[in-house]
DNA sequence: TCAAAAATTAAGACCTGCTGCTACTAGCTC
DNA sequence: GAGCTAGTAGCAGCAGGTCTTAATTTTTGA
């Protein structure tokens, strides 16, 4: 590591705590090519807490990031919503949503987004996937966003007919339909 | 906190470093009206490690699990497999799976088991979803155990035509048919 | 080119939350 | 009374810092 300017060298430092919080001072100021001090300035300046606090902010965030992380309720970030018509998400593929020899993401993730979309848009308490009819049209690769777009094409009772279509930035990479089926009395399918 | 015998306090020890691990050996020692010397001992015959330990241990654990979770490849435990032809997977629905109102599963979760149960008996190294089509016959609960049970139907060039029928202990709750598409060579569908 | 300003390093006292060790006491028990 | 367990106490030392004061080096601007 040679030395380098002040801002660079915060830049790097903010870069290397975030990837690794769990580096001491020491550790940094070796990466890094500098004093201790120099490190705890650079935090100071730049609102890095200690170790410890780093630590701690995890553990604390953490316990209830696993469960949030979990509980949401929709995969992907809802952009639009009509309740009773139409809905679209946004989902980012990560790294860790694909097969790790190819690269190529895993179907769930396509058919969960359209599921939870499906679900979303109908203006009912209670709403379970009934059926579901997809079609994965090419593979998505990491680093790609997914945009879904959901309609109510049809109402019969309590059936919903939902139809989802999801792009990247490109084409189209999945379209589904569903048919939902808002629950409460209606037990039989 | 009145005094009480030793091992009454050890218990009540483990119990309130497990709902707050936050909590110092001197926090403890008020709580339990001992001194701090006496919970370090008690910490040491326990093997609870310091406060310290305990948060770096979620911090870290934290990190991996919130990968872990999303990582695994297959969802539900891969119970039984004869590749080529057929295989069966568990999948435990615990809380986290279930819609908080209703505490009925959402639809992924028995999709995903069966997708991944699917993508796992193809004898080939890689595979897509093309085409699913699904049933949700009953909703399903927390707790309720689900075994997927696939099987290739047909084969006709890169296509694979694989049938999933997911039971919990009492009926069937979940169908679908996938056709599955072996990569590599073949860029249509 | 030279002084002022900025950046870096150093040194030392202090903090928290411990570990590890030795020592002591009280209460019971055989 | 000897021997045991359980509980306390005190002190040194450690990691990973904070906070402060000060000296040294580098850069920069006029």
């Amino acid at each position: 590591m040679a030395r380098v300017k002040k801002k660079v060298r915060q830049q790097l430092l903010v870069q290397q705590v975030r990837e690794k919080p769990f580096l001491t001072d020491e550790e940094l100021a070796r990466n890094l090519a500098v004093s201790v001090q120099t490190i705890r300035l650079d935090r100071l300046e730049l609102g890095i807490p200690e170790l410890r606090g780093r630590i701690r902010q995890m553990a604390e965030h953490a316990q209830n990031k696993v469960k949030s992380i979990q509980k949401s309720e929709v995969v992907g970030e809802l952009i639009d919503l009509e309740l009773g018509h139409s809905g679209i998400s946004l989902l980012r593929i990560t790294d860790d949503m694909v097969f790790e020899k190819s690269k190529i993401a895993r179907g769930h993730y396509m058919f969960s987004q359209a599921d939870s979309l499906a679900q979303a848009i109908i203006d009912a308490p209670l709403v379970v996937t009934g059926v579901a009819n997809v079609k994965y049209k090419v593979p998505v690769h990491v680093g790609e966003k997914l945009i879904a777009k959901a309609e109510i094409v049809k109402v019969r009772g309590n059936k919903y007919f939902v139809w989802v279509k999801t792009h990247n930035d490109r084409q189209e990479v999945f379209r589904a339909k569903f048919i939902m089926v808002s629950w409460a009395e209606a037990k039989g399918m």
